[in-house]
DNA sequence: AAGCACAGCAACCGCACGCAA
DNA sequence: GTTGCGTGCGGTTGCTGTGCT
């Protein structure tokens, strides 16, 4: 494994770092992370280096508490996606996968934990919750088709459930990233997939999870 | 003031996936 | 079909700050 490598620095990121990789960052983009350490000039491993910046220096990161409705927000989709961090944090705007799930286990699990011992009281009660759980996927370059309409494709903002003129619309694709993005910009763009709608594996399969996301909202918002 | 316990958070690790050769 | 590389994700660890005794 890389990160057993003996010569890459680790631990706590200092000051200097941050500021090598912010620049190195501003400059070549996010992506490539193989090479950014040799770029910015750091002696770290690369998923250090993508780590930091997507928990930390990255622009239009939240820190601090949650608030009342993020944390209503994110017990909803946890209910629904189970520990998929990445995309309950997809979203709720400029929080992290790692703040999410920092947050969850500290302060929302140990709520939770006396509901889970009255449920197993209930054992036999406990109808079986289907979690559902789309693979996380990355956007295929054979896929230039969808790429190029979602660089110009309306963002969209999940906590309004409207659709917004934003930052997303200047974002290179390599920053296209968050699922959300994706997810919300493929229904702009795909208008004709119903909910329900299953897909032949040559077909519009990679769109399945769209699909489902439309099911999410119509869940989360039914329940409110 | 010192020692201890706990909570919160940043970072690491291992694994799985997509893609290209 | 297989293999290696690059990337992303979730689970876990361990450091640091804070409050209590």
């Amino acid at each position: 494994m890389e990160g057993s490598s003996s010569c890459v620095r680790k631990g706590a990121w200092n000051e200097e770092e941050d500021i090598l990789l912010r620049q190195c960052i501003e400059k070549h983009g996010e992506g490539n992370w193989y090479k950014v350490p040799s770029r910015a000039g750091i002696n770290r491993c690369r998923k250090s280096c993508r780590l930091r910046w997507l928990n930390y220096l990255r622009p239009n990161i939240k820190r601090g508490g949650f608030k009342e409705d993020e944390v209503d927000l994110m017990m909803r989709l946890h209910k629904l996606l189970g520990n998929r961090w990445s995309l309950i944090a997809g979203r709720l705007p400029e929080r992290t996968a790692n703040d999410v799930k920092n947050y969850w286990n500290t302060h929302v699990r140990k709520k939770e934990i006396p509901c889970i011992s009255n449920m197993k009281e209930k054992a036999q009660d406990i109808v079986k919750v289907n979690v559902i759980k789309p693979r996380p996927r990355t956007v295929s370059k054979k896929l230039t088709w969808l790429c190029d309409k979602l660089t110009t494709a309306e963002s969209f903002d999940p906590v309004n459930k409207d659709h917004v003129e934003g930052d997303h619309e200047k974002a290179p694709l390599s920053t296209i990233n968050d699922e959300p993005n994706r997810v919300l910009r493929a229904e702009k763009i795909a208008p004709e997939i119903k909910i329900g709608d299953t897909f032949d594996e040559d077909g519009p399969s990679c769109l399945a999870d769209f699909s489902f996301d439309m099911n999410l909202w119509d869940f989360l918002y039914a329940e409110q």
